[in-house]
DNA sequence: GTGAAAGCGCTAACAT
DNA sequence: ATGTTAGCGCTTTCAC
């Protein structure tokens, strides 16, 4: 064991490459290329360090052999906050891919230096993690613009950025919400009150959008009074439901443009007494794990937020073996899904 | 900017303490003193660091930090994944702890070293994290054993290990099984079932012997037949609670040992076509986000989860600033949160 | 107060 | 196939 002369350094001494190699016999250059991987070593000199290592206890210094090779062999994953369960969907896909791969997670929250994005970001790409996924809602360009150089490797997730060609995965939100909408319709339904996220949003904007072109395509005027704002929140949801309730003549079905939101509408459509889908009918998007707990189980759009984390890994590790490959995007195909919280309207 | 010679070395070049100190016309150890605090260094030179630091656009890089013999400022989260309520409340609460300190968070799921827990700690406790906070339900003593040195600072969060006195963090299960239990008789229940979590977790049984302790100080014997096993999952629940509300006698409570289990135990409870809490009480444990989505609204008891979360990180850093700190353990208050899920017993 | 120099554990030329 | 050597970017003695 190699005895640290630095008494602030940190407590645990640990067993070098050096030491296996005296106890092995050999060079330790020798050492760091059975470990290393695909060089070439006699079999049996492979078979007489392993042996040692083993007996030694001795595992590799990630961090060595990052500053000494260059890869870290660590992503890094940029999010608001886990405390969600369309984030917490999307990594755990992440984290499922990743565990195919020899790469580890580095879990960085915004929350920590709003103001200094930059600041973070460069901090984040500068060593420790040799790409970067960004599952950031808002003002991507800061976090953007900070990147130490034009290529360093990163992936957006839900949200495109037309400034800078970047590698993106995204989902069919305009479909998936022009399908709701439609299945509304089919139901009877024409009197549909729709329930917005954050206009910044482009999964937001494209919403609405959806909405509208089901609305036209169906001969159904659009009526700007029937399309209250929200924020992808239960608070949000629920405020705007409320509005949308006490309207004179009350839609017959809502639909949320996500489910945190519709699950707030929920709990304001059984503040006026009516009864879910009997009263009126309610619908979200996203799909995350709630939506089939709540009661009555929620109609929506699925999301394959498992699916996006997946791709996303994919797309960044496909970066990191080739520098050279260009920005794509991928989008995803929404699917409907549907459950319990829609009837026909009351004649 | 040094220009690295490696090519497989990681694209971003990037600006070295070197470089700010070609830049500011000192010695680099200088440069090194300004950004690793504490030293004196005169207030001018520090200035023109400083500027040039930032003319330069410089960053630490916190690997070569971490190596050279100063510490990583990373502490790592080993858990067994992030998609669930009740571990990302945590995880939300050490994270919030974290932005108010100086280092960052590495994720670690457990699920990708199944078998192989040792050596992964090892590669976890070896080099990049200065301290470790476990999160793991099950079979900790693989992990700890792991731990290179003994003092390697970590902290257990809802267990304990008695083994090796460890920094802990945990809740009044008992007390809380046992005020929830007493509530349920103050409305009148006396066949009360239980759905229980795996026994090798203490959480699980100390919930367990607190609905015992409260059977017996009410008087009422203890019912073998009541006590169905669960798992913690929604699934598990489902199923016990089938078990549950075939018996002869059926209950006309049920305290499952976790939400999770409790929300299936309402999927099983309308199976039956029965009115929660109409013809059935049901009450969880832990109050996870979802316990106020579902419908009926969950009572439950409640667990600072992230509070838990907060003081795992304090009591890390503590250690961390302090080796020589003995280790202790934290037990965290729970209390009874009374929502909609039960009703006195029909007569 | 500041500079020079050693070394953290490892990888990757460059030798042999 | 293996050993030698020079760093990676930084912290920390040890001089001055």
């Amino acid at each position: 064991m190699s005895v640290p002369k630095n008494p602030r350094k940190k407590a645990h001494s640990s067993v070098t490459i050096v030491d296996v190699a005296r106890e092995a016999g050999v060079s330790y250059s020798t050492v760091s290329r059975v470990f290393s991987g695909f060089e070439f070593v006699n079999e049996e000199t492979r078979r007489k360090v392993v042996a040692a290592a083993e007996r030694l206890g001795y595992v590799v210094n990630l961090q060595a052999r990052s500053l000494a090779g260059g890869r870290s062999n660590i992503i890094g994953l940029l999010v608001p906050g886990i405390d969600n369960g369309y984030i917490s969907e999307i990594v755990k896909g992440i984290d499922q891919e990743l565990a195919h791969s020899q790469y580890d997670l580095m879990l960085y929250t915004t929350h920590r230096y709003e103001g200094k994005e930059a600041y973070y970001v460069k901090l984040i790409a500068n060593g420790l993690v040799d790409g970067l996924i960004l599952l950031v809602p808002l003002i991507i360009e800061n976090y953007l613009q900070a990147l130490p150089t034009q290529d360093f490797p990163y992936v957006l997730v839900d949200q495109v950025y037309n400034e800078r060609p970047s590698t993106t995965v995204d989902v069919t939100n305009w479909q998936g919400a022009y399908d709701l909408t439609n299945y509304l319709f089919s139901l009877g339904h024409t009197r549909i009150g729709f329930i917005a996220g954050l206009n910044e949003l482009n999964s937001a904007s494209e919403r609405l959008d959806g909405y509208r072109a089901a609305l036209k395509q169906q001969r159904v005027a659009y009526n700007p009074a029937l399309v209250a704002e929200g924020d992808y929140t239960p608070g949000g949801g629920y405020r705007a439901g409320l509005n949308l309730l006490r309207l004179p003549e009350r839609p017959t079905a809502i639909f949320a443009a996500n489910d945190l939101s519709a699950f707030g509408a929920m709990d304001a459509a059984r503040e006026f007494n009516l009864d879910i889908p009997g009263d009126i009918s309610i619908v979200g998007f996203d799909d995350i794990p709630q939506a089939s707990i709540v009661y009555p189980k929620l109609t929506t759009v699925r999301q394959p937020l498992i699916q996006m984390g997946q791709v996303a890994v994919r797309l960044l590790l496909e970066k990191l073996d080739n520098p050279e490959k260009e920005a794509r995007r991928v989008t995803l195909g929404t699917e409907l899904v549907i459950r319990d919280s829609c009837a026909p309207p009351r004649a």
